[in-house]
DNA sequence: GAGATTTTGTTCTGAATGGAACAAGGAGAA
DNA sequence: TTCTCCTTGTTCCATTCAGAACAAAATCTC
């Protein structure tokens, strides 16, 4: 990797594999594939795969981390005015990348995406959660943690909120889903904040 | 080129191409393309598209001659049994390849390749008649040819036909369109023999 | 129509890739 | 268990390719 993402080659096989790893996950299911298949379908060899991946976890989380990536970028942007907003824009990130979330948390998808997302949602509410200006649930969160496990919870709720709206094809707009996902873990933080 | 289209980059960067290609078509129309233009969409350097093809002329020629490759084969595997059936292979032909044929006559696509078109059909059709159990058509061609014009004609009647029937969306089915278009063959022909 | 801009088509070199072969490690069946 | 069969992950080398630079041709503007 000499410059690394610059490359032509390297950005056409990343095109190349995420396609043929949406399609075989859908197709097939995220667990059951091998690289032999995710590779013969990209037009990849195995060679060149294996040079950029570790094995086919690490291609998505490439993949995710480039997604979070944006995402962070996108609430960066966003300044610290309106704290209710970051969820909107959260929103609106999956509803960009709805063909990832949904092959990677859907039926087709994996247990381990699953984890894997909700402990990246948690780093994100417990990072917000610290900021002087966070969201609505800074208050709660500015307790102290003693409980550890309510940001655990409140983000696989959202992972299951995320996975029901992109399976019953985004019935609410981003904003909609957003507050009232946001009321809920407002609740659950408003509630535990009492103990 | 050693080992020619056996070879995974090859292949790669034809499916690429073509993919590119179509797409650009529909967008822009054939005739305003320019190869910086496909080969970016494609991810394929300038250099490795001159190894390959001369221009954009010559990458629709090897597309298309791979389409014509697949419908002279399937034409011989159908015998010199029931000649009309050659027209009802021929359409089906048509809807395998429809997004290329569809992008290349229709109104995004390009005068030039109707004349590459049409001449690759006067020859079909000119082979088909000398043949002895040649299709319907083979007792009126089989006069000799006084007049070359007539497949030229016929040829241009069946890429108006093809042409019309990818842009209404097909409403036939090929059996049916091919029927109704060689009926009006036969006749164009019949007339002609009695001259 | 003259000048500016884009596109073409070629050349070179370093770098990435494909193919093949391989041992090791599962997974599944007898 | 033992025997396949498939997949993995690595290595090597020959081949192809990307990038850059370029002159010439074509196209666009004014």
């Amino acid at each position: 990797m000499t410059q690394n993402s610059a490359n032509l080659r390297v950005r056409r096989m990343q095109k190349l594999l995420r396609e043929a790893l949406l399609d075989l996950i859908e197709e097939r299911g995220f667990d059951a594939l091998t690289v032999s298949e995710i590779i013969e379908r990209a037009m990849v060899s195995r060679t060149a795969f294996y040079r950029h991946y570790q094995d086919k976890y690490d291609l998505v989380e490439q993949i995710f981390e480039e997604a979070m990536s944006a995402l962070l970028n996108a609430v960066g942007e966003l300044g610290q005015e309106h704290p209710a907003e970051i969820w909107v824009t959260f929103f609106e990130h999956i509803a960009v990348y709805a063909r990832l979330y949904r092959a990677l948390l859907g039926s087709k998808g994996s247990p381990w995406f699953v984890r894997r997302m909700r402990a990246a949602l948690s780093g994100l509410i417990k990072e917000r959660g610290r900021h002087p200006h966070g969201p609505d649930t800074s208050s709660y969160l500015s307790h102290g943690f003693s409980n550890e496990f309510v940001p655990d919870l409140v983000s696989a709720m959202f992972v299951e909120t995320i996975t029901w709206w992109l399976e019953h094809e985004r019935p609410y707009t981003p904003r909609e889903i957003a507050t009232k996902v946001a009321l809920l873990a407002s609740a659950l933080f408003k509630e535990a904040s009492t103990w």
